[in-house]
DNA sequence: TCATACACTGTGTGTCACACACCATGTGAC
DNA sequence: GTCACATGGTGTGTGACACACAGTGTATGA
């Protein structure tokens, strides 16, 4: 593996714990998967179709979303948003992320 | 899955990316693995053993960082640093995280 | 008919944590 | 002096699980 994919792979990695904070902080207002995947785009967090589905079946399997089918013009969407639980964890989350964040900085400076 | 146990495998998941990071970044100076582990616990980094070592041989591999078996105070220990490699991916994994980083305050804001 | 919007699945690969194993050295109890 | 034990130090094997890739499929409007 030369420099490049390695490097790849490596970035992968570090985007990848950050993608289950990004989600649940954007559904703190309601959001169907295409539009959250636009949003989240736009903030500079890309994420695969494929990567972003089964991430939102999971977080509703675990209680921290609810999804709701829904018709908005003339479509079948599946509408989702942070449950209560959902809100604890992703407030403590936050402060975990906020603390490895400063962590990171230290060793990084 | 309680609150907690899903609060925690986030947490861990979350946590996961910065570790290798974290690992280079400290390596920008020479350390064997125990002193490495005891200077990143210090500044909120904790990682098992079993964490460590195998990631450093994994780093090592994949050519970013060099290691030397050496005697020091009657022990025989395994010192790592950086490679030049290994300084380049890092450079450009500080710059991701900090990209990472302004996306997820804008999101999390 | 073709792009875009929208939702979903199956599989492969790779990483971390847990539990464990192993050896060396210093130290205090006896 | 020797035995137990803590501490320092380096590893392995396995299982769980998450992401990305590639692909499937429907609906809508231009």
């Amino acid at each position: 593996m030369g420099e490049a994919e390695t490097f790849e792979a490596l970035r992968l990695e570090l985007r990848r714990g950050s993608l289950v904070l990004a989600v649940l902080a954007r559904l703190r207002s309601e959001q169907y998967g295409y539009s959250l995947r636009m949003a989240l785009a736009e903030d500079g967090i890309e994420m695969e179709e494929s990567t972003l589905y089964p991430l939102l079946r999971r977080l509703e399997s675990q209680g921290l979303l609810t999804s709701e089918w829904r018709e908005e013009a003339k479509r079948k969407k599946r509408f989702y948003r942070l449950s209560a639980e959902g809100e604890a964890v992703l407030a403590r989350l936050h402060a975990e992320w906020r603390r490895i964040s400063a962590s990171l900085e230290t060793v990084l400076a």
